[in-house]
RNA sequence: GCGCGGUUAGCUCAGUGGUAGAGCACUACAUUGACACUGUAGGGGUCAAAGGUUCAAACCCUUUACCGCGCACCA
């Protein structure tokens, strides 16, 4: 650090060290290191995605937990990359193209030219958010970066599914699903969020066919639906309408159709709540969950009114066809005054589903899809329930716990071009005719029995439409599953009539085999080998059942193959769940709202370290984060303090100093050393437990307030003085703390804390590979042991005597304002120890007090109205006589002298109760003993104080 | 409806049974030789409410209120 600035700039600082980080290629991980290991890999952030605050603090916490790895001497794989990301990246695209005038609808271009300009667009603008973390620090080994459309990725998608649809697993299904009108896609059950919804319960009457001039009233919040009602139900317990079942009513839409076909059957089912509404259920199979199964069970039919995408349909009669569902349900309510039948509507607020995503309801809507039932469930249920697998916090088990209780098999087919495409081939005009065996002369059956006989376990899985897999079934063959690197066998497929499956799969059906498949999996590669199971994860609880469940269950049906003979298939040990970042109202951060600051903007102001440093401190375990600009400023605060620190012992002069002679030590010196002990052994401690905000504010309070404050003001003493063999042994206790406090810095600090590192010299002290070259290999600092402290003479005695002093040298300097002095002005002390008290602490006395002299006294005869401070070590004054406002004086002495009575009569009180004495520990009794001596001289103190100010 | 979390200084939060804490904000003083991105000192709390256990409760138990979240939902 030849030229030092008066304050840090990280600008110039940050982007240095990053190049010097990757040059160095210290953050690639080497499988064949015989250090142990410590991984994780990152939640990959969706490939559209740009860096959020929320980002900030989950890879922060990464970053920290693999930088102190590396110190603790462990080998360590940090594996980035992006996800894909599906129906949003689509979005973004179609979105882009619109705007560009390209196209009006994705249809305009076609799948392939489609995907193509995806391709370009993620080729040209993906991945941003991945030069974003390389400005936070992010430690990533990028040399193993992966995207879950890497070829080889793809091929572990297809395997899976393969291997899952040969297990049986997975199957196809037409079944109510939760259809995204706006993406035009089923989604899973997860992607689904209920929010509350003001309508209104409308009432309208049907008649009963077979008994005219009667009628029943229904309740529905959606009527547009009518249309596609096959019956009302009621129940049969029901006085009210039991007799009716079995009779039919008239449908009152739509009105087009003549009185036969407007007749829907009233049946009985248990599921109607008779309290609810008038008890009569309108059945709408079609389009709702509920009313599905009631059709099945009655063997209803289900019409559908509602098209794809979300306009009523031609079913759905004349008044409506063409119509948004929404803009239906107003045309509906007229149609239903129209003719005499709406009864009332009522304001009635609900829960309705909504997508995700694109933020509009859902449409329950039937259709066929794929969908997996879940594999390894018991395995991986228990072994978090077990706590072999570990929760932080563990509350999140139980949320786990729950879900994978009541797991609903997952729809995984999603009707978009973006992802991976499902690896099936299917017959297309196959109903459940025979037709394959015969088609064009290729003998299907016979082809697949041989691909099948000479490759069983790899090739090519199919299955009879009623369950087994066959050989011998060809014949019933609808679809084909291929394992992925045939395309021979496409290529026949496709010959004979074969197509793909237009759809793709979800891509959290990519993602959830993210800790194995971006390490080489299936193959048996040295990576996998040494850093699977990763160690930690690190993610928000809100992705649990998305992803952390999955990759769970997914780790256990594909890392337990004996192949890879692994002990635990468990994806990883640990995992941590972040808070949410709030803004400071604690409303969620959101783009309309915008209340996002973005991360790159603080990293420009305060530096990234700053950013690091705000964001931990105010992160505490499980809980939300609100956020505040205040927390960066503060970091950056922090930041300008620790360069300034350095800067001062710099300014010192000198070489490193590295022996510390140990009968030179000053009180203050093994003081700060004691305090840099118990900081060592917090922050470890801290960051074992994951608390990031507890050990921020050790390293906080340790080293502005301990260090700067108390230490450096103390040593001063020494360093302006002329002993130059004390000054000489300060400096080394300096570099000692400073050398050491760099490095519990460092996973939270990386840029400047290598800059310091190098700058003062502490690197060149150090072997190449542990902190010559760069402090991220620096060994973590070790508590010190029982032979250290004993060969440096650090006893707790030191640290009582110095807090004592500090305690006299606070009450000395609050005399100023007593006697109403201006801070900077120098003023004479006079001390009247109650003991011994070396020369070389007078000294610190008078520059801890700012003081012009120091006088010792023990014979000193205050004048009346004179400041004093009295404490154990003796009696500190500021002969002002005069100057202060006596009466003003007394009223703050007595009341300090009423708390202090009042303490002293609590411990009384305590001591006097033989119920305490007798029960209490004797530690516990002895601390309060000592308390009360404590009050009682504290008494005696301002007893003194209030006697000299009346004279 | 079931479950989880929260309620401590003006604000944001620590504090797992034994003397109520931090940062910010506030007040006063100070441009002093590391740092004004600073320093020094100060004011500020019936620990949501009630009851219980205990020698002792912010902390454990019960109930209640309010806030937030998750799950499941009756149209």
């Amino acid at each position: 650090m030849s030229e030092i600035s008066k304050a840090y700039e990280p600008q110039s600082v940050e982007d240095k060290w990053y190049l010097f980080w990757l040059d160095g290629k210290f953050f690639v991980a080497d499988a064949k290191s015989p250090k142990p290991a410590y991984s994780i890999v990152i939640p990959p952030p969706n490939v559209t995605g740009v860096l959020t605050l929320g980002h900030v603090l989950n890879n922060t916490i990464q970053d920290i937990l693999a930088r102190k790895a590396r110190m603790d001497g462990k080998e360590v794989l940090w594996l980035p990359g992006t996800d894909h990301a599906g129906i949003a990246t689509q979005t973004v695209v179609e979105r882009a193209l619109k705007k560009e005038g390209k196209i009006k609808h994705r249809d305009d271009l076609g799948r392939e030219k489609f995907l193509e300009e995806v391709w370009k667009w993620k080729n040209e603008k993906g991945g941003i958010i991945i030069q974003q973390l390389k400005k936070l620090g992010a430690s990533c080994d990028w040399t193993r970066e992966r995207f879950t459309m890497d070829p080889e990725y793809s091929r572990c998608v297809q395997r899976v599914f393969v291997d899952l649809y040969k297990k049986g697993l997975i199957y196809r299904g037409k079944r109510m699903v939760n259809w995204c009108p706006a993406s035009l896609t089923a989604l899973s059950d997860e992607e689904v969020v209920m929010k509350e919804q003001k309508g209104f319960l409308y009432y309208f009457k049907v008649e009963v066919a077979e008994a005219p001039g009667t009628f029943l009233t229904i309740a529905t919040t959606r009527p547009e639906t009518i249309p596609g009602d096959t019956a009302v139900a009621v129940n049969p317990k029901d006085p009210r309408y039991a007799h009716l079942i079995g009779k039919h009513v008239l449908r009152p839409l739509p009105v087009e159709l003549s009185r036969e076909q407007k007749l829907i059957p009233i049946i009985g089912d248990e599921h109607v709540d008779f309290e609810f509404g008038t008890g009569v259920l309108k059945v709408t199979p079609a389009h709702d969950k509920a009313d599905f199964e009631i059709g099945a069970r009655h063997k209803l039919a289900a019409i559908e009114v509602i098209a794809a995408n979300g306009q009523m349909n031609d079913a759905a009669g004349a008044d409506l066809r063409g119509l948004d569902r929404f803009k239906a349900r107003k045309v509906v309510v007229e149609k239903l005054t129209e003719l005499g039948a709406l009864e009332k509507e009522e304001p009635y607020t609900n829960n309705v589903g909504y997508s995700e995503r694109a933020d509009v309801p859902v449409e329950p809507r039937l259709s066929e899809q794929w969908f997996l039932k879940y594999p390894s469930v018991e395995k991986s249920r228990a072994v978090v329930a077990k706590g072999e697998m570990k929760f932080h916090p563990d509350r999140w088990a139980k949320v786990y716990d729950h879900w994978m209780g009541g797991l609903q098999d997952w729809c995984v087919s999603r009707q978009l071009w973006w992802g991976h495409r499902i690896p099936v081939w299917r017959q297309k005009n196959l109903t459940d005719s025979l037709l394959l065996a015969e088609s064009g002369g290729f003998n299907l059956e016979n082809y697949l029995n041989e691909l099948t006989k000479s490759d069983p376990d790899r090739i090519v899985y199919f299955r009879h439409p009623t369950g087994e897999i066959g050989q011998t079934a060809a014949r019933f063959i609808r679809y084909v599953a291929v394992a992925p690197g045939r395309e021979d066998i496409i290529k026949q497929l496709e010959e004979y009539g074969f197509t793909q499956d237009p759809d793709v799969l979800d891509t959290w059906f990519s993602s959830w085999l993210w800790p194995f498949a971006t390490m080489g999996w299936p193959e048996q590669t040295d990576t996998l080998k040494k850093f699977y199971p990763t160690t930690d994860l690190v993610t928000g609880p809100d992705i649990i059942f998305f992803w952390v469940a999955r990759m769970i269950m997914a780790g256990y049906e594909y890392m337990g193959e004996p192949q890879f003979g692994l002990p635990d298939a468990m994806p990883f040990q640990n995992v941590y769940f972040t808070g949410i970042i709030r803004d400071k109202q604690g409303r969620k951060m959101s783009k309309s709202l915008g209340n996002s600051p973005d991360p790159l903007d603080l990293i420009a102001k305060f530096g990234a370290d700053a950013l690091r440093f705000g964001v931990m401190r105010a992160a505490p375990l499980g809980q939300d984060i609100l956020f505040d600009e205040q927390n960066v400023e503060l970091g950056r605060n922090f930041c300008n303090k620790l360069w300034n620190a350095c800067r001062f012992r710099q300014m010192q002069g000198g070489e490193v100093q590295g022996e510390i002679e140990p009968t030179l030590l000053s009180s203050d010196d093994k003081w700060i050393l004691l305090k840099l002990d118990a900081a060592i052994r917090e922050v470890t401690i801290a960051l074992n437990e994951y608390k990031f905000s507890d050990a921020t504010a050790t390293l906080y309070r340790f080293f502005w307030s301990e260090y700067c404050d108390w230490y450096v003001e103390a040593s001063k003493a020494v360093l302006q003085g002329t002993d130059a063999a004390r000054k000489a042994n300060t400096l080394a206790v300096i570099d000692f703390v400073l050398s050491h406090t760099l490095r519990l810095f460092h996973p939270f600090l990386p840029f400047i804390t290598e800059e310091l590192w190098h700058g003062m010299g502490y690197a060149t002290d150090m072997p190449e590979n542990q902190g010559g070259k760069t402090i991220m290999f620096a060994p973590w600092p070790m508590p010190f042991d029982n032979d250290f402290k004993k060969h440096y003479g650090l006893t707790e005695r030191d640290e009582k005597q110095i807090e004592a002093r500090n305690e006299l040298v606070g009450q000395g300097r609050n005399l100023r304002r007593v006697g109403n002095i201006a801070s900077n002005k120098k003023v004479k002390f006079i001390f009247k120890p109650a003991g011994n008290f070396a020369a070389n602490e007078t000294e610190v006395l008078k520059i801890l007090l700012n003081a012009e002299a120091m006088e010792m006294n023990a014979n000193y005869q205050p004048a009346k109205g004179t400041p004093a401070a009295r404490t154990g070590l003796g009696e500190l004054f500021l002969p002002l006589e005069g100057l202060i406002d006596v009466e003003a004086e007394k009223l703050r002495v007595k009341k300090e002298l009423e708390k202090i009575e009042s303490e002293i009569s609590k411990v009384e009180q305590k001591l006097g109760n033989p119920n305490f004495t007798q029960k209490v520990p004797a530690t516990v009794l002895e601390e309060h003993k000592q308390r009360l001596v404590e009050w009682q001289a504290k008494r005696e103190h301002a007893k003194a104080a209030l006697a000299a100010l009346q004279g």
